[in-house]
DNA sequence: CGGGACCGTCAGGGTTGCGTCAAAGACCGG
DNA sequence: CCGGTCTTTGACGCAACCCTGACGGTCCCG
């Protein structure tokens, strides 16, 4: 697994790394980067808090050794307005001293020396449990001048009422809205509605497409949003 | 601290402890139950997702060292339906397998012998995290025209008097409402009412939403809140 | 100018999925 | 041990959906 987010190409993950050793850093900034990560790094605590308020990293991972300020105060400040998964590394392994970082707000503590197989698959687990809350809050929806398509709730709106679409239908038109803009091949089409073995069927596609056009466009025969490329594929626009 | 949600009474946070060694679960029982959590031991994997469908556990121990089943497969059995955090216990020291165990869903992974405090730390920050899920059940009352649902109290009012639901009855209509406007898949629906097991039995979905109608409804052959979309799911509409 | 390829439209038939009812089985408390 | 409630299971009618074939239109190319 090379991308962090699991293959899907989006916008990649923010990692803020604050260390005061440069080769743990260097190690640490060269890993994460091979993963398709954005770095940034900090080598004490004052610079950690600004530079997590200026880039909004989706995850940190903290030191407890810096040389201006106790590891647990940067817990503190970053508690103080963030939900930012925070991943500790430290030296020490008494118990009292994790257990205190963990109650000050952090999500998990890796002692040194630490594998870097280990602490990438830490820092996976924390930003996956992250997703949810934040993609709570995005409303997956894709709008035109006449309806609205509402992937999260697989809902379609037009003129303020709900239309109602079949599986069929709707399965046809997720794959299409969710390459809005860019042409899709009827064979591609075929494979993700119907599956992998329907790939000539094209009159499928000729009477669901239809029938989209019917349930959304405002005049069917000439479409503005489902545009049909002639022996090649279909297209969405908004 | 003694208590586990920092000193206010409320509902007590629920865990599940899944381990075959009888003086391991001893020793996290006491813990636990000393300072105010409600614990279910379960000595191996089967018992284990059962009672994890039934009991809706806040968190979850699991020794990955299972008579019956590999310890990952629980934690996809329960991936499979929940997002209940897992703190995974094992005697295992290698890379390897702490990172197979946290990327099949596994929230922490924390090695035998372990520090009791440590331990207890690490729940605590991985019921923390959790929290803004279980927050938004909170407070939340659902209304519509017809009926009244408190999803805290767990009880729905209906014309000024309450409604008598079965556990099933109840449990259906959570799921429902926890996504209002949103489309549930009735996979969705069976394995988080049913268990992780059950994904295909659509048959107790229509009758259990038949019995739902016919108690909130104002029509019950026609709904207007539980609304079903043929071949997806159903949806709950205020 | 004619033929073929491709697309849009329509309607009918087989199949699936849903709602409903009823009865048997499991569970619990008395 | 018994009675009640809840859950599970099966059967049946009906509506909706999916597939299919046929027909007509348009565009391109011979």
């Amino acid at each position: 697994m090379l991308s962090p987010t699991g293959g899907t190409p989006q916008t990649p993950t923010r990692v803020l790394v604050i260390d005061d050793e440069p080769q743990i850093v260097r190690a640490l900034v060269i890993n994460l980067k091979a993963r398709r990560y954005e770095v940034d790094a900090a080598h004490d605590g004052a610079t950690a808090l600004e530079l997590a308020a200026a880039r909004h990293p989706d995850v940190v991972v903290l030191d407890l050794g810096l040389p201006d300020m106790d590891g647990v105060e940067v817990i503190r400040g970053l508690r103080g307005w963030s939900r930012v998964p925070i991943l500790v590394l430290s030296a020490r392994h008494t118990s009292d001293e994790k257990v205190e970082a963990l109650d000050a707000g952090a999500d998990d503590y890796v002692t040194k020396p630490f594998g870097m197989d280990e602490l990438l698959a830490r820092l996976r687990a924390a930003v996956r449990r992250a997703e949810p809350t934040g993609a709570g809050e995005d409303d997956v929806m894709v709008e035109t001048e006449e309806f609205t398509v509402d992937l999260a709730a697989k809902k379609v709106n037009r003129g303020g009422k709900d239309v109602r679409l079949t599986p069929t239908e709707w399965h046809l038109l997720e794959v299409l809205v969710r390459s809005t803009g860019r042409l899709v091949s009827q064979k591609q089409l075929l494979q993700e509605v119907w599956g992998p073995s329907y790939g000539t069927e094209t009159n499928y596609l000729r009477v669901y497409m239809a029938q989209l056009r019917r349930k959304l466009e405002a005049d069917p025969s000439h479409p503005r949003h489902f545009i049909t490329e002639p022996g090649m594929g279909y297209r969405f626009e908004p």
